[in-house]
DNA sequence: TTGTATGCGTTATCAA
DNA sequence: TTGATAACGCATACAA
């Protein structure tokens, strides 16, 4: 492993000379490069990234905060942004805020003490004092927010449609002739679970069907909590026929309280999820749920912050995907 | 954001003075320090890790790669890792390998680059060329290997007793009266997969009940085809009344299958996984299966490596954990 | 206990 | 087109 000490003492040339080379300088003649070539493959060149991180302020390292890894979402968009990344001479450094702001802020501290070139981060659910991000924007390194984004004015965003997406679902269940639909909802400061819940809203008061009844119910984070809520709401309102859950994990709790209850889905209620969830393609029925394209999320987010790490006056942009609406058995008529 | 000059130009000290503090010698009086550290407070001083990286030779980095992020068992892991490294002053760096070698080549190459301090790694299902590896071991940068482990001698590891644990699944399914055994089978080349063979092997040979018979299948990775391969063997095997698969992915699609085949588990056929994955405990019968401590396997590595990395002398050690059988309704009688 | 001076490996400025 | 040299911010050997 040969710094560029050695190529120079190999070859002759000067250190300034071998380091042009590395950086794709044009002022080097064809000859010497292909020396300084030929003799750092010789030595198993290395840069040294700290060294040149120091002279140059450019650490090559973007940073990525995540809420958490262990989450297809999540760790669907980490590949997304892998795959772009990856094609550059950048580096990522993966940290998560398990939900907390604390946490989130630690690593955002972490970032900057390692002179991270750029930020891409995903707020966690607790983030609510912006004041650690402010100080980012204002230091200058560029930072794109993905899907979940703070409410700020002119910052770089990729977001997925989430309106649209809980609109075409409940869309999706009026069309199979659900009439007293049930939305099961996220906590209503996440601005996409609230997005959700206005998706599904509007699609029932857009759609002028007759005789269309809708209940929204706020989930508790307790699990068998909530599933003795929905059982009493299931049974206390036999006419149900159609539920949108928020994501895809609820869904599924759902379709097993359903089959405790020995109700049949679809053929009584239809369910739809929402996420896409690897486990949603297995269950029993599969479950009809909305396409977040988190690849492409994360790709979009790493090519916009890579603009901005090559134009650092690029203008803030704001990129909304548009959901995909996955019809499986558990809306089947 | 201050650095150690405009402390010693505020306090009026010399920079290695305030550098001396920050890196606790007791080579500094205590009012001396106490001056130092409020005008660090003051100045809001960030250290520069790196430079500090290229003076000492201390990245304070700890490199983690993962054949895939998106996976209950290595995210689980990497909560693990965090949990310990977060108590210290290290940072993490996580880079997934995708089960292909060259990535994982990549990967440690760009890890030596970013002089990391040390590495945690899982290696790829194909990684059988240990070259690099080996370069690693021999560069003196601490090495702690988890889970999948190369086929060296003296290397730090942590892994599960995966023999055990699919001896204990096996002889759960004996317990429970299961005569005609099937154990569905990962790739042998993986250490790991071929451990839970023998496991299962083993199992069978020790127990010495009589009139058992044991059948393994190996899998290809195209799901469909084995599902047909798997019905195939089912009808041609009415008898079958056991089946211990070497995951809990394919033991969902097994159970799924069975279910199309109108064969009720547990009453005709028991189930048994591996790995306790997220959804095993949400399906219909719950999955039996084992539990790879995963959180523990990461805390574990990563408490190796510091000792490693705080001692470089350290003798190679090799840590074992014991699985836990989890018994589900899927074995239920 | 504190200060001075040097160097980590690279990039960038200036001169040649 | 190339070379000599300073500088990035910090840690440390040595001097005081």
């Amino acid at each position: 492993m040969a710094g560029i000490k050695e190529i120079a003492k190999r070859t002759g040339l000067s250190l300034a000379t071998v380091s042009r080379v590395f950086n794709n300088s044009a002022l080097v003649s064809p000859t010497t490069r292909q020396k300084v070539l030929k003799a750092a493959k010789d030595l198993d060149y290395q840069p040294n990234i700290t060294a040149a991180a120091l002279r140059s302020g450019k650490s090559k390292i973007i940073g990525v905060i995540v809420p958490e890894v262990n989450n297809y979402f999540f760790s669907g968009i980490i590949n997304g942004i892998e795959g772009i990344v990856s094609e550059s001479d950048y580096n990522i450094i993966i940290a998560q805020s398990h939900e907390s702001q604390k946490k989130e802020n630690e690593a955002l501290n972490s970032f900057l003490k390692l002179n991270v070139e750029g930020i891409l981060l995903s707020i966690s659910k607790q983030t609510t004092d912006f004041s650690s991000i402010k100080k980012i924007l204002k230091s200058k390194t560029p930072i794109v927010f993905f899907d979940r984004i703070p409410n700020l004015d002119s910052v770089n965003s990729v977001t997925l449609n989430d309106y649209m997406g809980a609109f075409m679902a409940t869309e999706h269940l009026l069309e199979r002739n659900c009439k007293n639909l049930v939305h099961i909802a996220g906590d209503p400061n996440v601005s996409i679970f609230n997005d959700r819940h206005k998706g599904f809203s509007n699609a029932i008061l857009k759609s002028e069907q007759i005789g269309v009844t809708a209940t929204s119910i706020e989930l508790t984070t307790d699990v068998k909590k909530d599933m003795k809520i929905l059982k009493t709401l299931f049974k206390s309102n036999p006419n149900v026929d159609g539920i949108f859950a928020y994501g895809d994990e609820v869904g599924l709790h759902v379709l097993n309280l359903l089959k405790d209850l020995k109700v049949n889905v679809p053929e009584k209620i239809k369910l739809i999820g929402f996420g896409n969830a690897n486990f949603s393609n297995l269950t029993q029925p599969k479950i009809s749920t909305v396409d977040q394209e988190c690849s492409q999320m994360g790709e979009l987010a790493a090519e916009l912050l890579l603009q901005n790490l090559n134009n650092k006056n690029a203008k803030p942009q704001t990129k909304v995907l548009s959901p995909k609406l996955i019809k499986r058995a558990s809306t089947q008529v």
